[in-house]
Parts: C-alpha cells; sequence; structure tokens
DNA sequence: TCAATAGTTCAATAGCATCGAACTACAATG
DNA sequence: CATTGTAGTTCGATGCTATTGAACTATTGA
C-alpha cells in the first residue's frame, strides 16, 4: 500500500517512546549512524547488514513515531535525519546526552 | 530460596541496560518516586498499587540488575537507593537528563 | 507458636520481535 | 512501454519476553 510516513508533531513525542525506542542496541546504532553521517542517509545504509529487511523496516517505523527522525521518500530509497532540534526543544540535552554516553560504551565505536 | 540481591559493578553497567529498564513507565515511575523520596524507599512503596507483587519484584529486579538501584533487606522489606552518583561516573548526566526529562513531560505532576 | 507482612520464585499465558515471502514503487535500460 | 533491478513495506507465522496468580521464604510481633 505504501502509505505516507506518519511524524508525530513534536508535541506529541514522549519520553517514554523516545527510551524504548533507543533502548534497543540496534536503534541506538542507527540513530547513531545517521549523526554521524555527513548528510541524510538511506535505511541500508544506516541498519546493520546481516539484518532482515522487515525487521530494519520496523525498527525505522519505531524511530519514526518516536519522533527520533524523520524519513522522506527520494526516489526509489528512503532518507533518514534526526529530529534533535525538534525533540531539544522539548527534552533539552536528552537525545544528545544519550548519544555522548553511547560513545563512552564502546570508545567511539572504532571498527579496530 | 530468597538469594543475595546481586548487584553490578559500575564497569559491568551498560548505556543498553539504563535505556532498556527506563524505558518502561512503570520501573521509569518507580526510579522518580525513589529519587524523590527523602530517603531509600521500599517495594511496595515506590512501585504502583494495582500491580502484581511478582511483577514488581520483576521490575525491581530490571532496575538492580541495570545498576540504577541498590537494594537492601532491612528486616521484612527491601530498601531501594538510587545508584545516581555511580553511574554519573561513567555516564555523566545521563539519568539526570531523563529524569529531567521525565519532568517535562507531566510537567511534574499537573494532570492537565 | 501462630498470624501478618514483604518479597521472591515458578509455571502458564498473552503480547511483541524477528524472519522469510510476497508485494509496491520508482529508475534505468533496451 | 516492457523488463530488470533496487529499496522498502506488508503480512503471517514463530519464538522470546512481560505479566499474572499461586505457592513459598523470611522476618516481625503478639
Amino acid at each position: 500500500m505504501q502509505r505516507p510516513f506518519m511524524h508525530p508533531s513534536v508535541d506529541a513525542i514522549t519520553l517514554e517512546g523516545i527510551l524504548y525506542a533507543l533502548a534497543d542496541p540496534v536503534r541506538l546504532q542507527i540513530v547513531r549512524r545517521i549523526r554521524d553521517g555527513s548528510c541524510a542517509m538511506n535505511c541500508s545504509e544506516a541498519a546493520p547488514e546481516k539484518m532482515a529487511k522487515s525487521t530494519q523496516s520496523h525498527h525505522f517505523q519505531v524511530l519514526r513515531e518516536a519522533g527520533l527522525i524523520r524519513s522522506e521518500r527520494r526516489g526509489v530509497e528512503v532518507i533518514n535525519s534526526l529530529r534533535c532540534d525538534e525533540i531539544g526543544v522539548k527534552f533539552p540535552g536528552l537525545v544528545p546526552t544519550i548519544l555522548t554516553a553511547a560513545e563512552q560504551r564502546n570508545g567511539s565505536h572504532k571498527p579496530e
């Protein structure tokens, strides 16, 4: 059916939703990758490789519905960008603090 | 069997564990209550009333294993206190930022 | 010792996550 | 315009986790 993407308004974004979305290691990694990328990123780029596409799609849906990312169709692909600024209005420092903490964990995620 | 409580060392505390634990509204509320209480708090005090005791027990176990709370038997009850300071060493500002954001959400306690 | 209180453990069920398969939508080429 | 390829979505099934009531342990007080 390919319905258009639903993005919550800033008002509709909840702390529970954000924490729930970022509590999953895969989704946290996706957000980190989008943040680290120089520009908006398509789904396959941002998600782990070995994962089923349907699972990817599900994770992006959760991130979208939590208000963490904005997804837009750009031709054949979907590009995703963070909504950090918008979230920052409602929850100051929340996402940056979490992402900074994520860096602490693995030392900035150096591949080897 | 009533085995002794297991608390992870600060090193063993992970961001995923913290986010996972706090992603649940019930557990977030428990942590907020303990934080807001003047002193350490027993389980029944900190948890929602209508909840089954087994579920309470489970939630406290998750919080404990995430490293968010410290539980100690004090007579017939178990008192719980936050490990904010210890967590702050590894993840500076993380828990305070989340709890502050939780206040934003409902205006601390205004229903409408 | 008996009853009450505070939590824990266990087994069963209910709800969510993951996956493969089939599908849609767009782009590029013949 | 049909064909092929690419990027995601949707769906149905299965497998893991959350919640619960019931039975249990441990401590306190009468």
